[in-house]
DNA sequence: TATAATTCCTATCAATTTACTAGGATAATA
DNA sequence: TATTATCCTAGTAAATTGATAGGAATTATA
């Protein structure tokens, strides 16, 4: 299930794709029009932020903004910023691998197979699609 | 996150359909054999029973057997029945559907269509995908 | 028929995660 | 210096997960 942090961040970061100009758009701004709890999205913007995706500004006219053009973000980085590893389960994930206890050979496993073709359908789809083809 | 419950009851099947007839397995020996938790994996297939994946045998030489050839087993009903939806956001779920709060229309929302992607292509490999490719 | 072996069923529980809230610190602007 | 905004840490209620407990019901077999 993806989580409404990772829902309210996309809606956020496609809210601010379609500003005109990349001036800051305030937290309180973007909370009321997309109907997100103001403090609940504060710490998503701060982690976007943290991440690379966001640039933000204090103080008087301040707010969050766009750190690249929409069509170079990438929505597998986003994912990953906001939700975590791609993979149903950790031993099939690329950027947050873990082995599995119960698994004597993750080769042999059967769910190890079949995650991994979806991870890669997933991951493909997450690729090749940029913050500009979601904010049109 | 795939659930342990979803993993630990796609190893218990495997099992099954690598036995060489249709007789009988007991919780035990799937418990042991792959390493699950007994209380735990009796749960779970008591509710792959419950939903027609597989059937099963009180007293003495009883214990659970899958009920159709593994090959005409796919693997999206089995997800379905274990862990729930497919989709990653309920107002994109063919079978649990539900609409979203925030959303005023849902054909306008960027998540929406985007997640609606990833289900095509997670249930295309689920649907293509029976328990006898699993055990080979 | 008695006994042992097995699933069936309900209830409970600790740990974790999620979705959010509170409140002050910090920085920029006028 | 006052105001406006983000920054940051901490906390918290509710839900979910991953089990566990224990007895009831059923079946095979001695």
């Amino acid at each position: 299930m993806l989580s409404k942090k990772t829902k309210y961040g996309i809606k956020a970061i496609v809210y601010l794709a379609k500003q005109k100009d990349r001036t800051p758009v305030q937290i309180a701004t973007i909370s009321n029009e997309e109907s997100i709890s103001l403090k609940f999205l504060e710490s998503i913007l701060l982690t976007l932020r943290k991440n690379g995706v966001l640039g933000s500004k204090k103080g008087k006219g301040g707010g969050y903004y766009l750190l690249k053009d929409p069509k170079d973000i990438n929505m597998a980085n986003v994912m990953r910023v906001l939700e975590g590893p791609i993979a149903m389960v950790p031993c099939v994930s690329l950027n947050f691998y873990e082995r599995c206890d119960d698994c004597p050979d993750e080769n042999a496993c059967a769910v190890h197979g079949l995650m991994a073709q979806v991870r890669d359908s997933s991951l493909e789809i997450f690729r090749n699609t940029t913050l500009a083809d979601l904010s049109q």
